[in-house]
RNA sequence: GGGCGUUUAGCUCAGCGGGAGAGCGCUUGCCUUACAAGCAAGAGGCCGUGGGUUCAAAUCCCGCAACGCCCA
């Protein structure tokens, strides 16, 4: 067994063991709980990033842990096609071969996709293998599979005719450059600073007013002029005209609530076909509405000279025309926020087009209730005030999309008749006998994947994993999509099955760099997991997303911080290495035998069923950062700092039968600790497993630690505390003399009292191990104390000979500084004490069991504090 | 403008009513037959700020400041 773990060697060899023996793979099964989770799938042409290796990993310590417990688990995996964000892909594909969709048409562009998606479609699952996640691949799922867009065409076909969807003109938010409607929560706003221009418009029977606008282009679709009605500057103008600058339109002045007074000049000017207020006042006058842009946001033949200036080029053309005709009144800066395109960043531009929307306000009220009443519960709780305030607040969603990747509308129109059909099934003509034609569009990529929970098992057939495994047992996801996927697979799964999707939502930490940033591409700070992987190993970087991963906060993740897991995950190694080098003739009991225990084997075994109890406890409340810390700290310290190193007495001594009895506790805790850690780190507590004697096929199967009570120990624990306080002593005074590790030197000890000297017989060879010591002698009174260094401990003085510990000429001085210090810690806690204990209030009110617990304190410290007084008396004397 | 979060050791973070903790970094001494990816010891904190509740506050409540995020 090499003497540093390798995680290349072990990994794939443990991957393909469980997958090639179908471990991931779980049928209904009526004897047994089941468990589920379905996973967020990640685009098809993705990659895998720091949020998917997060996110995948918490599901898989999830799942991992519950298939332990005995469950009937499915981890569901798949893809999304992720209309937008594929298409873009493929597009700037065919952009460097010279190509382009438009030219190549619908029908080879979309077998191009689908090209792209063969070859790389799988890249992203191969990387989630690589991290370990145990989903089951036999269930594999992708949003555009056939099963998939029926359960599409059924929910789109059935929400029509509950009149839940409908067709109409309205002012969307367009993406210019993606030539495609979004949704609102698709738009990403950011403040900028801009400009109000304060623009003079003449009235038509003379004199003139001025309208403010931050986007003077705009103006070559005003229809209207607006102002409050209760503004009294203007009552006058109501009714009348004025007429546009540069096209000469003439424009209603109009009163309309929505102006703010104190806005500018108190006066808008209103584009109804490009502003979503202007849009809503436009509707409620009777405006016209002047669409004056291409798709490509380029000005159109409404236009008039402007045409073909792209809208930048037409907002300087208009402010230079403006300028020369001195009809800019005033420009002030101005920040507002303006929205961005969330695919592609470019400035979003509201548009007036012929769009599908669903009305969301129905099915958001019982989605509302589900949460409210617990059957949906998020974790932490405060993201489901974010969930109601959006969910309380919807509007009708836009989910038509001007691509050609993705689920196509089914909604034909007929050329002849004009009449639209809506339909799951391709019609073959129109009633009327015209020809028919399929609306050109697709549908936002949310309308499909918020049917994951029941479209990958099968719905809308009526299939034993639906009865069985809807809904699922929790949702692990980020909060930023919230709003995008968790609320319509609530809103989707009550209206369609009947019931919640899942019953708790864990909210994952968003991770960032070491600076805070969020990570990606183009910031170039992105931590590659695959190259972690490679570097540090697999357990290395799942161990550090769980230790870091504490739930409603941000984590940082840095490399150094990786690092110190793979120091974890080789101390686990080697711990096991000693472990397994002593096993000879050892093979594991069917019970657990609890005889002959020492100090140390009582006190591991109590300290082992703490950490049980503890960490699933942590992972019953996906605290994985608990979890993590706990483990952490029992192994390295507990376990390898102190009870490895007391157990090589009993390995390496002569006992035959006390020998037997430290590889039964070793054997248990360490093999307990493997069962405990496996969700954690699969790959090396498994490799480890398998070399340590063990019953079953795979810790995978094994059974989940229970907690043995019984095993918890209070007074070993306290003995345990007494013993490591001692040795703790003798180190010190041996550190800060400098005597060197392979000095060894006597000590004598002076027990308070007999029954703490015979504790202490009991101790003495570890004391000797631990500290290195030559002797150890327990004495009743020593000679010339000042002869001596020391030391106390609860009950207990430690002497070592000046002359044996001391080397150099100044360590007489650097004893006489060291008991100075010791003495000031000791009176400063005792002071604190004290002060408390002075306090009638506190003896009065104070739980008994805080007072007596200061009064113990205060008597140990003082008790020290008076023997090293003595102590340095005698040193300053000499 | 509304809401949420954060503020603890040099750095990154736990702790969230009764003795200030970890990892990394730093100092000192060590290849002590599992591990130098290690061992032992140490230095280093008015727990952002001002009030309040309490016998007792890093921890609970209110205000303020700084930083970050979400929504409009």
């Amino acid at each position: 067994m090499p003497s540093a773990y390798e995680p290349s060697e072990v990994e794939g060899k443990w991957y393909r063991f469980w997958e090639e023996r179908g471990y991931f793979h779980d049928l209904p099964d009526g004897e047994r709980l089941p468990f589920s989770v379905v996973i967020p799938p990640p685009n098809v042409t993705g990659s895998l990033h720091m949020g998917h290796a997060l996110n995948n990993s918490l599901q898989d310590f999830i799942v991992r842990r519950r298939r332990m417990q005995g469950r009937a688990t499915l981890w569901l995996p798949g893809t999304d096609h992720a209309g937008i964000a594929t298409q873009n892909v493929v597009e700037r594909k065919l952009q460097e071969e010279g190509r382009s969709r438009w030219e190549m048409g619908r029908e080879a562009f979309l077998r191009e996709v689908w090209a792209w998606k063969e070859k790389y479609g799988s890249t992203i699952i191969e990387q989630l293998k690589k991290l370990g996640c145990s989903c089951d691949w036999s269930r594999l799922r992708f949003t555009m599979d056939d099963e998939y867009c029926r359960a599409v065409r059924r929910v789109f076909v059935s929400l029509h005719e509950e009149g839940l969807i409908y067709r109409g003109y309205y002012i969307i938010n367009w993406c210019p450059r993606c030539c495609t409607a979004l949704s609102d929560i698709e738009v990403e706003h950011a403040e900028v600073e801009g400009h109000l221009w304060h623009i003079r418009y003449d009235l038509e029977d003379g004199g003139h007013i001025e309208v403010a606008t931050t986007r003077p282009e705009t103006m070559l679709g005003d229809t209207g002029v607006a102002a409050n009605p209760r503004d009294r500057r203007y009552s006058h103008l109501l009714g009348k005209r004025a007429v546009l600058p540069l096209l000469g339109r003439p424009l209603p002045i109009i009163a309309d609530d929505f102006v703010d007074p104190a806005f500018g000049t108190g006066l808008v000017k209103v584009t109804p076909a490009h502003d979503p207020n202007d849009f809503e006042m436009g509707r409620r006058h009777g405006l016209p509405e002047v669409n004056i842009f291409t798709p490509r946001a380029v000005v159109n033949e409404e236009g008039g000279p402007y045409r073909g200036l792209d809208r930048y080029q037409a907002r300087e053309a208009v402010l230079r025309d403006l300028q020369e005709q001195g009809r800019v009144v005033r420009v002030e800066q101005h920040r507002h926020a303006v929205g961005h395109c969330y695919r592609c960043h470019t400035v979003i531009e509201p548009y007036l087009s012929e769009q599908w929307f669903v009305r969301m306000r129905p099915l958001a009220e019982p989605a509302i209730r589900a949460v409210e009443e617990g059957r949906i519960r998020f974790v932490p709780e405060r993201w489901s005030k974010v969930y109601f305030d959006w969910m309380n607040n919807i509007r009708d969603w836009c989910i038509s999309r001007q691509l050609w990747w993705g689920h196509r509308i089914p909604a034909w129109y007929c050329r002849s008749c004009g009449e639209t059909l809506v339909s799951e099934e391709d019609p073959e003509g129109c009633p009327c006998g015209g020809e028919l034609e399929q609306d050109p569009d697709v549908l936002d990529t949310w309308f499909s994947s918020g049917l994951w929970p029941f479209a990958t098992m099968g719905w809308p057939e009526r299939t034993a994993d639906l009865d069985y495994f809807y809904p699922t047992s929790v949702l692990v996801t980020a909060f930023d999509i919230i709003f995008f996927w968790v609320a319509r697979m609530i809103m989707n799964g009550l209206h369609f099955m009947g019931d919640v999707p899942f019953r708790e939502v864990f909210i994952t930490a968003l991770i960032r760099d070491e600076l805070g940033k969020k990570m990606s591409k183009s910031s170039g700070n992105v931590i590659d997991p695959l190259d972690v992987i490679d570097e540090f190993g697999c357990d290395a970087l799942r161990f550090t997303l769980g230790f870091i991963a504490v739930p409603g906060r941000d984590i940082f993740l840095s490399r150094e911080r990786i690092e110190g897991s793979r120091h974890f995950c080789n101390k686990i190694w080697n711990a096991s290495r000693l472990v397994l080098m002593n096993l000879d003739g050892f093979a594991p009991p069917e019970d657990s035998p609890r005889e002959g225990l020492l100090l140390e084997d009582r006190w591991i075994l109590s300290r082992l069923a703490r950490l049980v109890e503890e960490v699933d406890g942590d992972f019953e409340a996906y605290n994985f950062s608990e979890a993590c810390r706990s483990m952490h700290d029992f192994f390295w310290s507990d376990f390898c700092d102190w009870y490895l190193e007391m157990a090589k007495a009993r390995l390496y001594g002569g006992d035959a039968a006390a020998k037997r009895t430290a590889q039964g506790v070793l054997w248990e805790v360490l093999e307990t600790f493997l069962r405990l850690a496996h969700p954690v780190m699969p790959f090396i507590t498994e490799e480890i497993w398998q070399r340590l004697p063990h019953r079953g096929e795979s810790v995978m199967k094994a059974e989940w630690p229970t907690p043995r009570s019984s095993d918890v120990d209070e007074e070993a624990e306290e003995e345990m505390a007494r013993l490591q306080e001692l040795i703790g002593c003798a180190r010190r005074i041996r550190s800060e003399l400098k005597v060197p590790p392979a000095r060894k030197v006597p000590v004598l000890l002076l027990a308070d009292d007999g029954r703490r000297e015979e504790e202490l017989r009991g101790h003495l060879h570890h004391l000797m191990g631990l500290a290195r010591l030559s002797r150890a002698d327990l004495v009743s009174s020593v000679e010339d104390p000042s002869a001596y260094a020391r030391g106390v401990a609860e009950g207990v003085e430690v002497f070592i000979p000046l002359k044996a510990a001391l080397q150099a000429e100044g360590g007489f001085d650097a004893e006489v500084s060291r008991l100075r210090r010791e003495l000031a810690r000791l009176e400063e806690d005792a002071a604190t004490a004290r002060a408390k204990l002075a306090n009638p209030r506190f003896l009065e009110r104070a739980p008994a069991a805080v007072v007596d617990k200061q009064r113990r304190k205060l008597e140990d410290l003082e008790e020290k504090a008076g023997k090293l007084r003595e102590q340095l008396a005698l040193l300053e004397e000499a």
